[in-house]
DNA sequence: CGGAGACTCGTTATACTATTGCAAACTCAG
DNA sequence: CTGAGTTTGCAATAGTATAACGAGTCTCCG
């Protein structure tokens, strides 16, 4: 069962989670992200810190102009620059991940070790979900090729438990 | 060993297939695809078997603008409406993939059944190996969650056999 | 034949996503 | 303090994709 430790944007998920403090981990809180720069020598600034919170308090993921809106604060429109700049911080130290097929970014629901996320995407009622496979299949079949795989994008688009 | 019937954009392995007429299938030709839509009912106009041959005949994926550019023809620039409609039916059709991290296009390596190809992308020569996964792991995963896949896009990044 | 319905196409405009470039401000080690 | 490296503000621009609508075309059936 995969179901633990997942982030996801479930309707019924996020229910049983609803407002709690101290929740059973779906995700990271502010404190925590800042901590993990903290020891890693990263400079976590106001505006990481905006989109970072911006991404936690979101039940699904968001396209870039959708945090940009809520980059409230100074009354001028923010600049595309400040979200990009931000969100390529995030995702470049595994806080968040870019979800390629919808061009949307998520906070990471396992945290932690640099891993290899697996989207599953809901038609239906368009929650996703961050599952975990272990040891990537695309390894296998890379390595048949003699192919050196970095970095690998997997993302399944389907009917979720709940709209099933 | 998965090269046999992969089609891909590796500088050697074209260099092996170069310009033969009765190569290894390492891709469809036009009249295979005119053919399967015969069978299929399908329409393939001259816009999608334009299109198509673009494809067919490039090393490497191309963005949709790129194919605009070759779309010659009647002098007046091309619209994008034309190229995207043309890319929704050759990718509907399964003649042709889109690379999500990339938003480029390709023609198909392994026509026939539907199927979910991975994608092998080399950081170094920007080569791109369509390669084969007989069974998802992916829906393994989505299986212990209950999640059912109806398509999923496999995308590595890494160091293709022959820059390494 | 002739009309209905479905599909395709031309065209214009627009929406959405992302980057470049430069100068100013900030951070931190030496 | 000073200089190198990083982050930010800002303006412009590049790149990707779709909406909308009318006109044309094909197919099927009566
Ligand atoms: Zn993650
Ligand atoms: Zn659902
Ligand atoms: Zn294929
Ligand atoms: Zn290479």
């Amino acid at each position: 069962m995969l179901s633990f430790g997942c982030r996801t944007t479930h309707p019924s998920f996020r229910k049983q989670q609803k407002m709690t403090a101290a929740h059973t981990h779906d995700h990271l809180t502010l404190d925590e992200v800042a901590a993990s720069c903290r020891e890693r020598g990263l400079r976590f600034t106001d505006i990481r810190r905006q989109v970072m919170g911006i991404l936690l308090n979101s039940e699904k993921p968001l396209g870039a102009y959708a945090i940009l809106e809520q980059m409230t604060g100074d009354g001028s429109p923010a600049q595309p620059p400040k979200v990009y700049r931000a969100l390529d911080f995030l995702v470049g130290n595994g806080f968040a991940h870019k979800i390629a097929t919808q061009s949307t970014f998520t906070a990471c629901a396992h945290p932690g070790q640099p891993h290899t996320p697996t989207f599953l995407i809901c038609k239906s009622c368009d929650s996703v979900t961050e599952a975990e496979i272990p040891s990537s299949p695309i390894q296998e079949a890379a390595k048949a090729t003699g192919f050196k795989v970095e970095g690998a994008v997997l993302e399944a688009e389907g009917i979720c438990p709940d709209c099933a």
